[in-house]
RNA sequence: GGUCCUAUCGACUAACGGUUAGGUCACCAGCCUUUCACGCUGGCAGUGGGGGUUCGAAUCCCCCUAGGAUCACCA
C-alpha cells in the first residue's frame, strides 16, 4: 500500500507547538516510507476566519524544514488542498446518508439543546444527543421535516449511530479500541450554513485523498468512533490511526495559549534555532535510541518509528529546550552567526562594526549563552567604556597596594608593537615571573578596569578586541578615578 | 457525571518476560581555570498500590488509585 499521510491545520492565526509535532511525526513517517506528506486546510468554520492564517501556517512550516508534496501551493491530483473549495463533495455525500437512512434532519435551536443537556446532566450519564425526544425527522417523520425545511426553517445533519453493536479499531500507537455505540454520539454532519463539521469533511476528504494512516493528536480519539462508523456508512475502507500524546504543560495539563508561548512563532521570536527547536520537538514523545539527543533531520527520519511513539503524554520542558539550543548553538556557523548577531546589536544601537569583528564576538561567547540575543548586553564594555565598576568585585579584587602592582604591568603593555591575545599573554606571564606575583593577582584588576564586571571571555582575547589604545585609556581613566576617591 | 486514553527518576526517555532498571535535562559535589561559561568525572533520584499468570514481570491479565482528553451547528 502507498504510503499517503496528511496534516490538517485549521487556520487559526498560528502555529501551535502540538501540531508542528505533529506535521513534524507526518513529514518523517512519509519519508521513512517513501510516501506523500500532504497539506490540507480545514477551513469549514466560516466564523472563525483569520486574515493571512494559510500562509501563516505555511510559513512556519517550511521555517522548521518541512516540506510537503501536495498542498495549496502544489497542487497535486487529489486537490483542491482547502476544504472551503470542496464544498459540494461534503454537501453529496450527506445527501447519500440521508438517502441510506444512516443520517437524519434535526431542527433544534442551541436553546433547545441546552435545555436538553441540563436535563441529560439531572438525571446523570453521558449529555449525549436525545435523538427520541427532540425535534427531528425521526420523531416527526419524514414528510412533516420536509414541510419544516420548505417553508426555510434552519436545520443541520445528524449521523444515525446504530443502537446497538460496538466500534472497533486499530491504533498503531494504542493498539485495539473499542466504544459501544451507545455511548456514540449523533454528531452533526452538515450544520444549519450548509458547511460540513470536522468530521463528515475529514472522513471524505481523507477518502479521496486517498489517505493511508490518519496521524494527529490523542484529541481526535474520542471522536475516532464516529470516523470509523462513517466509513463504514461509506463502504469505504479504514485508514490506519495513529494518535500521538498531547503535548503537556507544566501541570499535566494540554498545552494551551493561555499559559506561556505555545506557537511556533514565539519560538522563533525568541531566538530559537530552527534545528534544535525540531530536534527538541521530535523528542517529545518518542527517542529513537534512548542514549542520543542530538539527530538531523535525516537520521529521524531514518530512525522513525510511529510504532514506538510514547503513550502516555509529554511536558514541554523549556530548561530542556534551552540545552538543546546551546548545543546548537555552539555548532553555529560563525558566518550564519554573524548577521544575526549583527541585527541584535543594532537593536542596542551598536553599528559599524566589521563582520570580522563580530564573528571573533560570537566564537568567545557562544558557549556562554542559550541565544544569540544575549551577547550585546553581556559584551557592552567591548563598544562603549564602562562607568560602572561592580562593587562586590571590587572590593574582593583591589586592595590598597594593586594600583602599585598594576602599574609597572599596564607600562609594559603600553610599550607592546603587537597586541594580540599572544603577545598580551606572554608578557603578562613573564612580568609575573620576574615580581613573583600570581597572574590572578593582576587579571582581576585588568578585568575590573577593562570591563567593570567580573565574568565574560579570557582576559587576553578581551584585551585583543578592545585593542592597545582603548585598553591603556580605560586603565588610566581608571586609576585617576581612583585617586581621585570617585570610586 | 458518561466515554475513552494513560501511568519508569522532578522533566524527556531506553529497556517490546531474564540488565546491578540505561541515557539526557535540571539539581549537588569535584576537576579544569585569570573570571563566567564550556568541558570532564562522580553523585542524588524511578517502575503508583494490590492481586494474579510465569521458573522469572517495569514488561502480560484483572482490580484500585491517580492524571489527562473528550462530551459545540470549533477543529
Amino acid at each position: 500500500m502507498d504510503v499517503r499521510v496528511r496534516f490538517a491545520p485549521s487556520p487559526t492565526g498560528y502555529l501551535h507547538v502540538g501540531g508542528l509535532r505533529t506535521a513534524l511525526y507526518n513529514y518523517l513517517f512519509a519519508k521513512k516510507h517513501g510516501g506523500k506528506c500532504i497539506l490540507r486546510i480545514e477551513d469549514t468554520d466560516r466564523t472563525r476566519f483569520v486574515e493571512n492564517a494559510t500562509e501563516n501556517l505555511i510559513e512556519n512550516l517550511r521555517w522548521a524544514g518541512i516540506e510537503f508534496d501536495e498542498s495549496l501551493e502544489k497542487e497535486g491530483e487529489f486537490g483542491p488542498y482547502i476544504q472551503s473549495e470542496r464544498f459540494d463533495l461534503y454537501t453529496k455525500y450527506g445527501k447519500e446518508l440521508l438517502e441510506k437512512d444512516l443520517a437524519y434532519y434535526a431542527f433544534d435551536t442551541s436553546e433547545e439543546l441546552e435545555a436538553m443537556r441540563e436535563r441529560l446532566k439531572q438525571e446523570g450519564g453521558s449529555f449525549k444527543y436525545d435523538r427520541n425526544k427532540m425535534r427531528n425527522s425521526i420523531t416527526l417523520g419524514k414528510e412533516e421535516a420536509e414541510k419544516l425545511i420548505a417553508a426555510g426553517e434552519d436545520y443541520v445533519i445528524r449521523m444515525k449511530v446504530p443502537e446497538e453493536g460496538e466500534v472497533r479499531f486499530k491504533d498503531i500507537i494504542r493498539g485495539e479500541v473499542k466504544v459501544p455505540c451507545k455511548d456514540v454520539d449523533d454528531q452533526i454532519l452538515l450544520k444549519s450554513d450548509g458547511f460540513p463539521t470536522y468530521h463528515l469533511a475529514n472522513v471524505v476528504d481523507d477518502h479521496f485523498m486517498q489517505i493511508s494512516h490518519v496521524i494527529r493528536g490523542e484529541e481526535w480519539l474520542p471522536s475516532t468512533p464516529k470516523h470509523v462508523l462513517l466509513y463504514q456508512f461509506f463502504g469505504w475502507d479504514t485508514p490506519d490511526f495513529a494518535h500521538l500524546p498531547l503535548l503537556l504543560n507544566e501541570k499535566k495539563a494540554k498545552l494551551s495559549k493561555r499559559h506561556g508561548d505555545v506557537a511556533v512563532e514565539d519560538f522563533r521570536a525568541k531566538g530559537y534555532l530552527r534545528d534544535a527547536f525540531v530536534n527538541f520537538i521530535a523528542l517529545l514523545g518518542w527517542n529513537p535510541t534512548g542514549d542520543r539527543e542530538i539527530y538531523s533531520m535525516q537520521e529521524l527520519i531514518d530512525l522513525f518509528d510511529l510504532s514506538k511513539v510514547n503513550k502516555a503524554g509529554a511536558v514541554f520542558d523549556l530548561k530542556k529546550l534551552a540545552w538543546m539550543n546551546q548545543q546548537y548553538l555552539k555548532e553555529l556557523p560563525t558566518s550564519e552567526a554573524v548577521p544575526v548577531l549583527k541585527a541584535e546589536l543594532e537593536k542596542h544601537e551598536v553599528t559599524g562594526l566589521e563582520d570580522n569583528y563580530i564573528a571573533q564576538v560570537f566564537e568567545l561567547f557562544k558557549e556562554r549563552v542559550t541565544f544569540i540575543s544575549e551577547i550585546p548586553e553581556m559584551t557592552s564594555y567591548l563598544y562603549t567604556e564602562p562607568t560602572e565598576f561592580d562593587e562586590k568585585y571590587m572590593a574582593k579584587r583591589w586592595k590598597e597596594d594593586t594600583a602599585d602592582m598594576v602599574k609597572p604591568l599596564i607600562e609594559k603593555l603600553s610599550q607592546l608593537e603587537e597586541f594580540t591575545h599572544d603577545s598580551t599573554h606572554d608578557l603578562t606571564k613573564a612580568h609575573c615571573e620576574e615580581a613573583d606575583v600570581k597572574m590572578g593577582q593582576l587579571m582581576h584588576p585588568l578585568r575590573l578596569m577593562l570591563t567593570g564586571i567580573s565574568s565574560g571571555a579570557g582576559m587576553f582575547d578581551t584585551m585583543a578586541l578592545i585593542g592597545k589604545d582603548r585598553c591603556i585609556k580605560r586603565f588610566e581613566t581608571f586609576l585617576a578615578k581612583k585617586e581621585s576617591g570617585e570610586i
